[in-house]
DNA sequence: TTACTATATGCGCTAACGCGCATATATTTG
DNA sequence: CAAATATATGCGCGTTAGCGCATATAGTAA
């Protein structure tokens, strides 16, 4: 078993840890089933109208988000009922929707305009 | 063609922004990357070196993270140097990793009802 | 020019992932 | 007991993503 425990300040595990964590959090349904518990605990059923996925699979990204941790599952009866238990998750959205933002601003910006330094200016002249 | 504004706040070109952001962040390697830039711009070769992925590899990813806005990348003569040029990377950092040391945690003690008191530092949100 | 270094890219392979389908499990009701 | 509803799961398929290899491009120096 030799690790090369390269001069490195992460270790291996810890990284997988992080990216899977965020690997959680870079699937379209998933966000849509997150966003949709934004406000308040909601059952399978509720959340497979909301996000017109598949009952299976909205099932199984419940599922895989419950045990990560993100969510927290409450059964009652025949429903099981998700809501969000890791209130980081808000802030991690509102980091990456804000930073998606500027990017695009700038984009539309370097789009529009070109930045021109100095005098070179390549056509569009005013 | 336009959706102007569904019903659900975020529309799925949105969320596939945003899923996609996360999934460059969902990579061992790449987070290796940005760790390892954490304190200043490197160049390639540097990063071959500390993160022991292949160049070609190497190569492909910090463009990936350039083209996304993630990372800024300045050529000077033969190399090319790559630095953090989204800022919020930080914070998104320091909130999965906080949120997964108090999973640990939370685990640790629903193992075993004693938990110990050194690990688990370095963001102890409160 | 040629040789050398640093970085990027095309190609192919393999593993992992998300999805749909059908079915299994659990709980309530008659 | 059986039927109905809500949720979970096994299986297979198609797509995608990361990796290694070899090679291409760019810049430097002799």
């Amino acid at each position: 078993m030799g690790k090369p425990r390269s001069p490195r300040l992460l270790t291996d595990e810890a990284l997988g840890m992080i990216a899977r964590r965020f690997s959680l959090l870079a699937e379209p349904m998933r966000l849509r089933l997150l966003h949709a518990l934004f406000d308040g605990e909601k059952s399978v059923n509720v959340l497979v109208g909301l996000s017109g996925g598949t009952q299976a699979n909205v099932s199984r990204h419940l599922q895989s988000l419950a045990e990560a941790g993100i969510l927290g599952r409450r059964k009652e009866g025949l429903q099981v009922f998700y809501s969000i238990a890791d209130p980081s998750i808000f802030q991690l959205c509102d980091l990456v929707c804000g930073s998606l933002e500027q990017k695009l601003v700038r984009d539309a910006e370097a789009f529009g305009r070109r930045k021109a330094e100095g005098d070179a200016k390549g056509f569009a002249g005013a």
